[in-house]
RNA sequence: GGUCCGAUGGCCGAGUGGCUAGGCUCAGCUCUGCAAAAGCUGCUACAGCGGUUCGAAUCCGCUUCGGACCUCCA
């Protein structure tokens, strides 16, 4: 099998990838907290995992990749003391929380359809596991690293950092967050400022809680990951993913979950972080309202877009940069990639119909490429470069149809399946706008309207055919000349 | 204030101690009835200052600017 590696963002180091059991490979990625309509960033972190999902699958692992659903317990401001995200929405729009969650979540897997990500193998959400949930903060008590207080259970990270790292992740150190917190006397539950709530006594008002030992309240944010990967993936699992935003507390909240209601095992091989989308070089987030969302990307209609830009577009345009790095959304970075996609589809769409002779190319010139295509995913899901190869891919295939190359019957079929294995398969693109939705009639008619320019253009009737191309151009379609008659396309 | 990360040509964005990133844009050329497409060629790079080295955009230090997370304040 391929080698893969991976910058491991527990190590910082890049690691050859080595799953606990192959060909399995279990893979957890944070899903949204559903209580608004996700943002491109948001698409740019799950577009990041689908990829790891794709071409983990693509060299023969057989991946079970859980993606949750957070419908109960991520509250606003993040501090223990804020409201349910969920329960305020449905307070304010005046609807049942679980309108709320079906409403977003549905919206969710919509904007996930249009960008072509594939479906987890499980979409676990929090509230259809607060049994477990309860069971855990038992074993974590058990263990003694939780304790009540007022109907709450919070997680005590000093006793836990006395056994066990803390901060591992984030690179925070324990002194560091004590010496920066002022403790603040009274007011609150918590003994110490740095635990973090496993369960949150619900007051009279609050719409969403359930019966458990302490109170009837709602488990805490960071708990669904540790029980859902923990139940559906193991007590240790291979690939943890989910934005940089969610390192720290979120993750290291979720290590130190695990490790306190297990014991001293590391729960996740290798933690990948996708770094953020940015405009004009600040994060995009709904606190900032700088976000919008894919449907105002797709029709234009947001003050930061000159226009709409396909889905397709935009999944190009993110992969062509890494997605450790930030990426800076702007206009003219769309419509770059626009071109640029529209080039490299072409491309693959003249594949399967490529001018064949007896003698062919250099039998190595194929392989190679593929074996540079190989190298780019290997190296840490590099998209970047790999699109950079298969723009030399795409020189090859126009080097053919100009008559420059030639090919065999056996060339092409590799040629085809490497190329369409990473374009189509890896990268998830797909071809937009390009098959005719009515079928042959649409086919016949252009072919009858082409063939008529044609012979217009052998008469050098040039107004004729100039008519026709000049209509068709107004409606869309563009014809092109080539040395053996005219093609056409759709915009 | 703490921790960490980044600064690449008109735009976006890779990358390695010495060997073309790539896409888009722009200019010229080839092809073409013209155009488009396609091909070829060219174009302004590695924030600044030091250091290590035969050689650094790539390693080290400092400076400036920017970002993320946390904290604090409000």
């Amino acid at each position: 099998m391929q080698p893969l590696y991976i910058q491991n963002s527990l190590t910082r180091k890049k690691e050859r990838f080595t799953p606990l059991s192959p060909p399995y490979v279990g893979m957890y990625v944070c899903g949204p907290t559903v209580y608004s309509n996700v943002h491109l960033g948001n698409v740019r972190t799950f577009l990041t995992f689908d990829i790891v999902y794709r071409y983990l699958t693509f060299l023969g692992y057989q991946v079970r990749y859980v993606r949750n659903i957070t419908d109960v317990g991520h509250l606003t401001g993040d501090s223990d003391d804020g409201e349910d995200k969920i329960g305020k929405k449905a307070r304010l729009e005046n609807l049942e929380p679980m309108e709320i969650v079906q409403k977003y979540t549905n919206d969710f897997h919509d904007v996930m359809r249009i960008f072509n990500m594939k479906s987890p193998s499980i979409e676990p959400s929090a509230t259809g596991h607060i049994v477990e949930q309860i069971q855990m903060i038992q074993d974590i008590i058990e263990r003694g690293y939780g304790y009540e207080s007022n109907g709450s259970v919070y997680f005590s990270v000093r006793k836990f950092s006395e056994d066990f790292p803390y901060g591992e992740l984030s690179g925070r150190r324990i002194d560091d967050l004590l010496s920066n917190t002022r403790s603040l006397d009274g007011q609150n539950e918590k003994n110490d400022p740095l635990d973090f709530a496993l369960w949150k006594k619900a007051d009279a008002s609050h719409l969403m809680k359930w019966p458990s030992p302490w109170s009837e309240g709602f488990p805490g944010w960071h708990l669904e990951c540790s029980v859902m990967s923990t139940k559906y993936l193991g007590k240790t699992f291979d690939i943890h993913g989910g934005g940089m935003d969610l390192k720290f507390p979120h993750h290291e909240c979720e290590i130190a979950q695990n490790i306190g209601a297990h014991g001293g095992e590391r729960p996740v091989n290798y933690w990948m972080h996708g770094n953020m989308l940015t405009v004009n070089g600040r994060k995009m987030a709904k606190s900032e309202g700088n976000g919008f969302t894919p449907d105002e990307l797709v029709t234009g209609n947001h003050p930061l877009l000159e226009r709409g830009y396909s889905p397709m577009t935009v999944r190009f345009f993110m992969l062509q940069g890494h997605y450790a790095s930030t990426l800076d959304f702007s206009n003219e970075a769309l419509q770059a990639a626009e071109k640029g996609l529209e080039r490299l589809m072409t491309a693959i769409v003249k594949l399967s119909d490529l001018p064949l002779s007896v003698e062919g190319m250099d039998d190595t010139q194929i392989p190679k490429l593929m074996e540079r295509c190989a190298q780019a995913m290997g190296d840490d899901f590099n998209t970047p470069i790999l699109i950079g190869v298969l723009f030399d891919g795409v020189k090859l295939i126009n080097n053919i149809v100009s008559g420059k190359v030639t090919i065999s019957a056996p060339q092409r079929q590799q040629l085809q399946e490497g190329l369409e294995g990473y374009v189509l398969d890896v990268l998830g693109l797909e071809v937009e706008n390009k098959a005719s939705q009515n079928g042959g009639d649409e086919d016949a008619l252009m072919g009858l309207l082409v063939d008529l320019r044609g012979k217009a253009k052998d008469n050098k009737d040039w107004a004729t055919a100039d008519t026709i191309r000049d209509t068709l151009g107004a409606l869309g379609i563009t014809i092109m000349d080539g040395k053996d008659g005219s093609s056409w396309k759709k915009d």
